[in-house]
Formats: structure tokens, C-alpha cells, sequence
DNA sequence: AGGAATAAGTGTACGATTGACATTTATTAT
DNA sequence: ATAATAAATGTCAATCGTACACTTATTCCT
């Protein structure tokens, strides 16, 4: 009995497992995409995701972590699961089933580190390359998460650095929507939430009157 | 150059990659789960979600599909992914990262069909079995995904037969989500979306005075 | 035939939230 | 001193969520 059990483990196709993630990050300005251009591909010239494939011991979650370390030096960064991707011919080469992650980073607080690590570069989500296999659909998944996330969970906080001011924060939740918010309602809405705690610093350079810098309240 | 990428992906590991999908009824009182004892599995006492192996020309969505059909004979099911699991010791025998579907059922509809094909038997919500491996979370995953998705979409309508009673999905929703409403509350939040067309039978038997039934226009 | 029992059906008033809208304020550069 | 810049702030109306109780249609029992 136990052998006729293995045999039907052992009937089963098995297949290469791939983690990509769509790595969101903030500028001030723009929500952006990182991307590389991965030397493992066939088309080299293909802008991609940033992805690899899961080893015998570890998690899903710790394979995508590990990938992104890999790629980027990146460690303790915001991390989810958005869907699993399984088209039979999605990858040419073999077939594979590729789980999507999407990480939220600050962009200038780890430009530094990953800077052409591996032909890695930031895109405007107003301006994405043609992307590799069907990585194009796995960042419009991951945009419908974030903004899902972003309606109901500070989870915005993420792509910020520790002290920020009010309308940075919009323009990020504007560059999540893509859409214009009210001032007011906006700070108003935020305020309400008791989750930031205002700082007497301001950050000027922006403006000529500066902004109050504000933190998570812990 | 091309053979070094080859190489690098017959290097890889390979692992089983199954479907394992939670499937929600509801039979007028009560949200409910549809288990199984799987012939296949070494706990044979143990129930199980419905589940099986991912085939080589199959799409994800094709195989949860399939399986759901052999297990049960049910098709044109809502499934839905919820997500991917993939513990490295989650199944003992061999390294499988299982995909988690989620289907909404009728219950009377389809119980001829499924009725002791493979012991398949439906469990309260409320007073589950112990599952195999990590089946339970799954579960967990998939009530909560089903909870966010019925506050925006009208995806109760899936788990109720094609002319239903307000008392009834009123009795859906709060099956869902664990609490009672307000009927008056509720009823007015269902006609103002204005899905729901009135018929002119009533459905008798559980009250002296009936309950209009309803269909979902379209 | 009349009355009791059952669950269905319906409305209102209050507080909270959302969305639209314009002026004042702190600071810097000229 | 003045102009320029972006930050900060308040009010009103509409909408939505929530709490709450009585009437109605029908059946069953006597």
C-alpha cells in the first residue's frame, strides 16, 4: 500500500518554480518599478522582473527574500505574495510555475546599494518597457494589490523614508491611484487614522515655508 | 551562450506542484466545506481538501478545474486562487508547493452529484475536522479572501440557487462573516445596488406568510 | 370561522464620513 | 519691503451606516 503511494508521487511531472517580484519604490515624486535585465534569459535584451528559481529547502517566502538580497542587497523588506503564475509555454525554455511577490522599498534609501548590481534600473509606472514572459501581467496584479493594501493599511509607509512630510505621503497615495486628492480631506483622512506623530522638524527645499516632518507613532 | 542557459536550467530542482481547492456551500442555514479522505494520501483517516497534481499542458486554473470535476462532477465552478504554499516539508512524502483555489457552491444543486464518490462529505464551518498538512490555513486564507470579496462583489449569489429568498442571502452574509445583521439594514443595502429582480412566487415552507423570491438581473 | 403563531416586510432619525471648495501663513529670494 | 512659493487649515452639504419596532400575509389549530 505505502508503495503503490509512492508510485503515484513518483508519476507526477514535475516542474521548475520561479519567484518574481515586482519591486515598488517611491521617489518623492513617481511611483517606479524596478527592473533588470537579467543575464539568465534568452532574449537579453528583455527588460524583466527580478526572479529566480526556488531551491530544495526553503520556503517561498524565503526564496523571494533570498532573491532579492541576491539581486539588489536588499534584506527586511516588505514582501507578499500576489498570485501564482502557471501558463503551460509561459517560460519557452521549460515549463514553470512562477509565484509573484511584490516588495515596497524607498528608492533613495537603498539607490546606493543596488546601482547596476545586475543592469538594475528604475521605471516610471507611466513608462514600462516591454516586460519578459508574462511579467507584465503579474505588475498589473501586484498595482490592484497595492492599491487594495493601500486603501485600507498604512501600507504606504514602506516606500517612505522614516520622517516624511504630509504632502510627500500624498503624492505617493496619488501615484498609487493615479489620481489628484484634496489637500484637506487628504490630511484630514490621514490625521484621523492617529498614526503619525507630527515632529517640530520641517523639511524645506521643497518649499519656501517647509513642511512639517511627521513618523509613525509606535 | 544559449547552452549555458540551458544548463542553468537543468540545474534547477524540480518539485511537484499541486492544486488543493476550498470549496464553500451553502445550503440555506449554514456556510459549509466540502472534504474528502483521499484514497492517495498515507493518513488515510484524515480529511482533506479536494486536491490533485498539476499536469504538463495544463494552466493552473485548467488543472484546479479538472481536479474539482474528477473529485466532485461539478464544472463551471467560481474558483478562484487564493494562494501558494509552499512549506518545504508541508507534504512528508515529497517536496509540493500546492496553489489554493476557492469555489463557491450550492449545496442542493449539486449534492446528488458529489454524494460519496470519493467519501466526500460537507462539514459546518463552525465545527471543522482536523485537515491534513497545511490545509487548514488554506482554509483560513480562503474565508478571509472570500469575506473581502463579498463586501465589494456580489459573489454570494455563486453559493445560493438561481431564485433565492432577501432572508436567505441575508442568511449567507451573516454565515460569512460570523455575525448577525439588522434585516431592515440589510435589505435596503441589497435592493440599492440594484442587482436583484423581484419576482412574483413566493417561497413558502419556512414561514406561514412566504418570502418573495429574487433573481439576479442582468 | 376565528384566533394564534410565524417569519416577512417596511421607515425614520441620528451620528459619522465623504467630498467640494478658498484663504491665510511661514519662509525665502529679490 | 515685496513677491513668490507651497503648506496649513475649516465649513457646509450630501451620503452612508446604524440603531431601532410595528404591521402584514399566511397557515395551523381549535
Amino acid at each position: 500500500m505505502k508503495m503503490q503511494i509512492l508510485e503515484l508521487y513518483k508519476q507526477q511531472t514535475k516542474c521548475l518554480v520561479a519567484l518574481d517580484s515586482i519591486i515598488f519604490g517611491f521617489d518623492g515624486e513617481e511611483l517606479k518599478l524596478l527592473l533588470v535585465k537579467r543575464g539568465v534569459e534568452s532574449d537579453k535584451e528583455t527588460w524583466s522582473l527580478m526572479g529566480g528559481w526556488l531551491r530544495p529547502n526553503e520556503t517561498l517566502q524565503q526564496a523571494a527574500d533570498r532573491i532579492l538580497f541576491e539581486l539588489t542587497g536588499l534584506t527586511e523588506v516588505y514582501l507578499e505574495q500576489v498570485c501564482a503564475f502557471g501558463e503551460p509555454t509561459r517560460d519557452p525554455i521549460e515549463r514553470t510555475v512562477s509565484i509573484a511577490y511584490f516588495a515596497l522599498i524607498n528608492v533613495p534609501d537603498y539607490e546606493t546599494r543596488i546601482s547596476h548590481m545586475y543592469d538594475a534600473q528604475w521605471f516610471s509606472m507611466k513608462d514600462l518597457p516591454e516586460l519578459l514572459f508574462d511579467h507584465s501581467e503579474m505588475v498589473n496584479m501586484a498595482v490592484e494589490r497595492l492599491r487594495y493594501k493601500a486603501a485600507f493599511h498604512p501600507i504606504g509607509f514602506e516606500l517612505l523614508p522614516e520622517k516624511f512630510t504630509i504632502p510627500q505621503l500624498q503624492k505617493l497615495y496619488e501615484a498609487i491611484y493615479g489620481t489628484d486628492m484634496d489637500k484637506r480631506n487628504f490630511s484630514r483622512k490621514i490625521m484621523s487614522t492617529n498614526l503619525l506623530v507630527k515632529l517640530k522638524e520641517k523639511q524645506k527645499g521643497n518649499s519656501k515655508k517647509g513642511a512639517f516632518l511627521y513618523q509613525i507613532d509606535s
